[in-house]
DNA sequence: TTGAAAGCGGTACCAG
DNA sequence: CTGGTACCGCTTTCAA
C-alpha cells in the first residue's frame, strides 16, 4: 500500500516539471545495456548484418523502433568523414530566381538523403568568404554558390579554389567563375536573347531598346552580346542610344531612369534582363500612350510573380531557376558519390525558352506547309 | 643533380593530377605531432587556456593559423553535444512572404554563430514529417515551424510534441499550433484585419468586401473575425454575399472567381488576404470600370513584390516577415542558450501596420487640433 | 606547464 | 554468432 503512495508522490513532484515525460534520446549503449548484449552487436543487429541471429536482430530492432532510436548524426559524420550535407551560398533569397534555385537543389539533396545549410552573402564578397570558411570545417560535403556581385567585380576567386584544393567541390550555378575549375551550371544567356530580339522582330518590331541592370556580371554581357548579333542577325542598325545600364539598386527610381528612354528616341519594344525593369517599361510605355501589344512589345527575362501577375502578362526569357537548382545538386552528388577523384569538371547548360504572354504579339510561323 | 631530376619527376607526375596541390585539412593531431607535444598541449594552445606557456601557445597557434586549422564540427558537435544549427521546417519559399522570414531567421542565426538547415513541407504533413524525423538525429539543436497546410487541417501535432519531449525545443511563427506547449512569433492578425476596415471606412468606402484564400488556417479566420469586428465597430451592416473564400490553388482561376463578386454586388472596396487574390481583385475592378483609388479600393494582406509593382501600387497590411524570422530565431537560441530548463514558452505578437501606397486613398487624421 | 586517458556515439576489424 | 577494441577529432579532468 505504501508503494502505492510513494509512486504518486514521485508522479506528483514529476508532473509539476515542465520535462514530465522527458525522454532522452537513446543511444547503442542503452540497448546494449538493455538486452546484456556488446555495443557491436547491436551496432550490427541495427545494420542488419549477417553476422547476428535473427531473434537477437528482431529483438533488438523492434526494441530500437520502439524507443525511436536514431544514430547520432554527428557521430556517424564523424566517422565516416561525410555529413550528406550540402552548403549552399547565394546572393540573396527575395528574388524569385534564387528562390526557386532554392526549391531545385532542396528537392535534388533531399530525394539524395541529403540537407541543405543556406547562407546568403547579400552579395558582398566579405560576407561570401566567411560564410565559407565557417562551413569548411567539416560541416558539409560540398558547395553549390553563386557568386556575390561584389566578388565578381573584384575578380578574386581565391576562396573559391582554397576550398577545391582542400577536397570540398564547388558546383557554381548561374553566376560563374569562368576560370575555376569547378562543376557549373549555366543559362545560354547570349542564345537567349538573340531569340528575343528575333521574336520581336518577327512579330513587326525593330526599334529594340536593351535594358540591362545586370551590365557588370557575366551574364548581362552575354545577354549584351546576344543582343548585338541578334540585331547584326537581322539586319538591323545598331543604335547605342537605345542601350540604358541601371546601376540603381533602389527599384523605385527605375521609372525615372527609364522615362527619357522614351521621350528622346523612338522605340517600339524593350528587352530588358530583369523582371523589374521590363515591368517598370512596361508601365511607361503604356503611360506614354502605346498599345501593349498592338503597337508596343516587352520581353523580360527570368519569370517571377511579376511576370504572371503584370498588366498586361509579360512575356519572359525563363530561367528555369528549379531545373538549375535541381541540376546543380545533382551534379555535386554525383561528384561527392563518385569514386574517381580525378574526374573532369562539366558545365551544364539549360536552355532557356520564351514564355509568351501578353507583353508580346504571336509569331505565326508561315514557313511550314500549312495543313 | 639526380636529385633534382627525381624532384621533377616528381612534380610531373603529381601536376598531372587535378589535386595537384591538394592539401588535406590539417588536425590537432597533425600539429602535436610538428611540435612534437601532446594533443592535449595544443587543444588547450588553441583555447588560449592559461595553463599553457605563452611561448608554446603562440607558436601553436600561429601555426595552426598558417596552415588553416579549423577544429572539425562533427567533432565538436558530438562532444558538446549541440550543433549551433537551427532546422527549419517551412511550406514553401517561392512565398515572398517566407523568403523574407528565411532572410530574418538566416541573419539572426549567423549574428549568433548559428547556422539554417531548412527545409520545405510543401503543405504535406508527412514531408514536414519526415523532414522532422530526419533531422532528430542530433543534426540540429532546434526548430523553426511554420506549419503545412494539411498538418492545420488534420490537427495532427503529434510530431511537434514528441520533438519537444526528446528535448528538441520548436518555435512556431506564423502558422502556430494553439495547443503545443512551445514558443511562437505571430500576427495581430484580428486587429489588422479590423484596422483595413476602418481604413476603408474612414476613406469613404463602405461596401466592403473580403476576400479570404487562407480561410482553413487560423490566421484565416482571425482575419474574418477582425473582418467582422470592424464592421460591427463601425455599424457597417454584415453582408455575407460580400465573402468570397477561395480554395483553388491555381492563380490563373482567381479572376474567374473573383468576377462574380462584383457582377453580383454593389461593392466599393476589397480586403484580400494574401498579394495574388488583392492584384486580381485590382484589375478586375479597373476592367469593370472603376479608378483606383478615386472610387474604388483595394488593400492586400502581406507585402511582397506584387505590392510594389502593380498598377496602381498596392496598399497593403504587411507582415514584416523578416521581422518575424528574426524574433523567432532569437527565441529559439535564447531557449537553447539559456542553463534553464524549465522557462515558460512565450508567444510574441509582431505589430503589421498598414502600408499606403495607391490602391486607397489617404485618410488625413482631422481629430487632432490644425497647427 | 605538460601529458595521459576517458568519453562523446557510432563503425568495423579481428578474435573467439 | 558475439564481444573486444581501435578509431573518427576534440575537450576535459586528473596526475605528473
Amino acid at each position: 500500500m505504501s508503494k502505492i503512495f510513494l509512486f504518486l508522490f514521485h508522479l506528483f513532484i514529476a508532473a509539476r516539471k515542465p520535462n514530465f515525460l522527458f525522454m532522452k534520446k537513446i543511444t547503442i549503449k542503452d540497448i546494449a545495456r538493455k538486452f546484456n548484449v556488446s555495443i557491436s552487436t547491436v551496432s550490427k543487429a541495427l545494420n542488419d548484418s549477417y553476422e547476428i541471429s535473427d531473434q537477437t536482430k528482431e529483438k533488438i530492432q523492434k526494441y530500437a523502433k520502439k524507443k525511436n532510436y536514431k544514430p547520432n548524426f554527428n557521430a556517424l559524420s564523424l566517422k565516416k568523414r561525410r555529413t550528406k550535407t550540402i552548403g549552399m551560398v547565394i546572393p540573396n533569397m527575395l528574388s524569385y530566381f534564387f528562390a526557386q534555385i532554392f526549391k531545385g537543389v532542396e528537392k535534388a539533396a533531399n530525394d539524395n538523403g541529403y540537407k541543405v545549410i543556406t547562407c546568403i552573402s547579400n552579395e558582398s564578397y566579405t560576407k561570401e568568404l566567411e560564410t565559407m570558411e565557417m562551413l569548411s570545417n567539416g560541416s558539409i560535403d560540398g558547395f553549390i554558390i553563386s557568386i556575390a556581385k561584389e566578388t565578381e567585380l573584384k575578380n578574386n576567386y581565391k576562396h573559391f579554389e582554397m576550398s577545391i584544393r582542400e577536397g570540398t567541390p564547388i558546383v557554381m550555378f548561374d553566376r560563374v567563375a569562368e576560370n575555376v575549375a569547378c562543376d557549373k551550371v549555366i543559362i545560354d544567356d547570349y542564345k537567349a536573347a538573340k531569340k528575343t530580339v528575333k521574336h520581336l522582330a518577327n512579330t513587326g518590331f525593330k526599334n529594340i531598346a536593351f535594358i540591362s541592370s545586370t551590365s557588370e556580371l557575366n551574364s548581362g554581357k552575354s545577354r549584351y552580346r546576344g543582343y548585338l548579333k541578334g540585331l547584326e542577325k537581322l539586319g538591323i542598325p545598331f543604335n547605342k542610344d537605345l542601350v540604358l545600364n541601371i546601376f540603381e539598386e533602389d527599384y523605385k527610381k527605375y521609372e525615372a531612369l527609364i522615362r527619357p528612354l522614351f521621350e528622346n528616341n523612338d522605340i517600339d519594344s524593350v528587352i530588358a534582363t530583369n523582371e523589374k525593369t521590363a515591368v517598370a517599361a512596361l508601365k511607361i510605355a503604356q503611360e506614354k500612350g502605346f498599345k501593349v501589344p498592338e503597337n508596343f512589345s516587352v520581353i523580360g527575362f527570368s519569370n517571377g510573380v511579376l511576370a504572371r501577375h503584370s498588366t498586361p502578362t509579360l512575356t519572359t526569357m525563363s530561367q528555369h531557376g528549379e531545373l538549375m537548382g535541381e541540376a546543380a545538386a545533382k551534379m555535386l552528388i554525383e561528384k561527392l558519390e563518385s569514386k574517381d577523384i580525378n574526374r573532369e569538371v562539366a558545365t551544364k547548360i539549360i536552355k532557356s525558352n520564351l514564355v509568351e504572354r501578353h507583353s508580346t504579339k504571336r509569331f505565326l510561323e508561315l514557313s511550314k506547309p500549312k495543313a
